[in-house]
DNA sequence: TCAAAGTCAATAAG
DNA sequence: CTTATTGACTTTGA
């Protein structure tokens, strides 16, 4: 539909501020605000800010592979350089809870696991980054909040103290509470220790534990069937992303030098202690260290095979290269990466996988973008339908700015897009710490992977099970 | 109907 | 206060 062209405008929009490097801060004119009409969709609940004149979600569809871990961690910065909270900031910018916020940035998933909709909050977040006004708004949003805030105390109450003390006495408004009743509120189960622990337990033996199962467990510990199950999917869910972080992570750390030492998982500091064991979260890979299990003999269980295997260990991921085929290809996209390394030489990281190129044929894949359709031609990429001959060759993408990879490259280009969203990185920061390079890399085997999967699912099988 | 992903919202921890 | 954790609910997809 129309998009084609306010994408290029927001494009530019978007673009200025990246490249260009820090002319410091300057008076800008544009804020977009506002947009016209749109709508269109049919959601656009949020309540959000300002700019969007094109609903994210067409924002989100059209976007190349995003660095959700730098992203968040550039977010992290800016919000902590500035004072701003997350609540602020998700209220404001993504239209989400505190919790949520923190939750986002401390463990962002990686872009090609995420579902259009968990892509949404990091398109936001990349374009808030780009916004050169970004920080100025938050704050004003801030002194406005307490503006408000102010005015309430003192209206509501002159002089003197304060407040609210209404209550005492009684109760009017609220017409109807629902419910005012005394505190049915539900209150909240916490999860004892121990119980926790008894569940994971049983999640190591079983991570998909049968109804069966799950009744037993919710008698033996005194909990609510639906308790059982909630903390069944929360768990697997939340492993999960553990173990994306921990890929990531494990990923920039590389170099070093050799050796070195454990590597440690980061782990968190578990408090746990308590002796057992284990947790699966962060087992992952250990080298060996003890590892778990113990007893109880999960692996017997396993009945398997076939089967995931799972637990024994750890919550592993299946992807496992069914070959490994030596080097892979070029990597697409230009994240490319020195690689360095690689071989087998990195001493963890088991589980995640070598991609191995079968071979992909023509085209190096280009990874992000359009996780639909991807194969559908890749040559015009992101032009939905229709026209799209805005850019033709115009190629050069100013994305160049890495060496390119190496060559072929042919790929394709990322298409201006991917300028759109950033990807500018850039800028000589100073803190600059952190080593992109791997995690791009590891983005991008992700992705391949993934990639691999579905067209598996969907094509022809080849078998490939772990 | 099940599972996974995404969130909310209460509350724990700083 | 702010941030982190986490049980429960809601949305999606199959």
């Amino acid at each position: 539909m129309s998009s084609s062209e306010s994408v290029k405008s927001l494009t530019e929009l978007v673009q200025q501020p990246c490249p260009p490097i820090e002319t410091s801060k300057d008076g800008k004119a544009p804020e977009p605000s506002d947009p016209p009409a749109s709508d269109s969709q049919p959601t656009t609940p949020l309540p959000l800010s300002g700019h969007s004149a094109l609903s994210i979600q067409e924002l989100v569809a059209m976007s190349p592979e995003l660095d959700t871990y730098g992203i968040t961690k550039r977010v992290k910065e800016v919000l902590t350089d500035n004072n701003l909270g997350q609540r602020l900031f998700g209220e404001t910018i993504l239209g989400l809870t505190q919790g949520s916020v923190s939750d986002l940035l401390a463990r962002p998933k990686p872009w090609h696991k995420l579902s259009l909709k968990g892509r949404e909050p990091f398109v936001r977040m990349q374009l808030w980054l780009n916004d050169p006004n970004n920080v100025e708004k938050l704050m004003d949003m801030k002194r406005m909040e307490k503006k408000a805030y102010m005015k309430r105390r003192h209206s509501s109450v002159s002089d003197s103290q304060p407040c609210e003390p209404p209550s005492v006495g009684i109760d009017y408004s609220q017409g109807a509470s629902p419910q005012p009743q005394h505190q049915l509120k539900k209150p909240r189960v916490v999860l004892a220790p121990e119980e926790k622990e008894a569940l994971k337990r049983a999640y190591q033996q079983k991570p998909y534990p049968s109804p069966k199962t799950i009744e037993e467990l919710a008698t033996q510990l005194n909990l609510k069937t639906s308790t059982v199950i909630n903390w069944f999917h929360n768990y697997r869910s939340r492993i999960r992303r553990e173990l994306f972080i921990e890929e990531i992570q494990a990923g920039s750390q590389g170099q070093a030098g050799a050796s070195d030492s454990p590597t440690a998982r980061s782990s968190r500091p578990a408090p746990s202690s308590e002796g057992d064991s284990c947790d699966g979260v962060e087992a992952a890979e250990g080298p060996s260290a003890g590892d778990i299990e113990e007893s109880g003999g999960p692996a017997a269980a396993t009945k398997s095979q076939g089967g995931p295997a799972e637990a024994a260990t750890a919550p592993e991921e299946r992807e496992e290269a069914p070959r490994p085929a030596e080097k892979a290809e070029p990597l697409p996209l230009g994240t490319v990466a020195s690689d360095d390394a690689d071989e087998e030489g990195r001493p963890r990281v088991p589980p995640p996988p070598l991609p191995e190129g079968p071979a992909e044929g023509p085209g190096p894949m280009p990874n992000p973008a359009a996780t639909p359709a991807a194969r559908e031609d890749a040559a015009t990429s992101a032009a939905p339908p229709g026209e799209g001959p805005c850019r033709a060759r115009d190629g050069a993408d100013r994305s160049s700015a890495l060496p390119s990879t190496s060559a072929p490259a042919a790929a394709r280009r990322p298409s201006s897009l991917q300028s759109l969203f950033g990807l500018p990185e850039a800028a000589g920061a100073r803190d600059s710490r952190d080593n992109p390079l791997r995690k791009k890399k590891a983005a991008n085997l992700n992705s391949i992977i993934h990639r691999l999967e579905k067209a598996a699912s969907r094509e022809e099988p080849i078998e490939w099970e772990f």
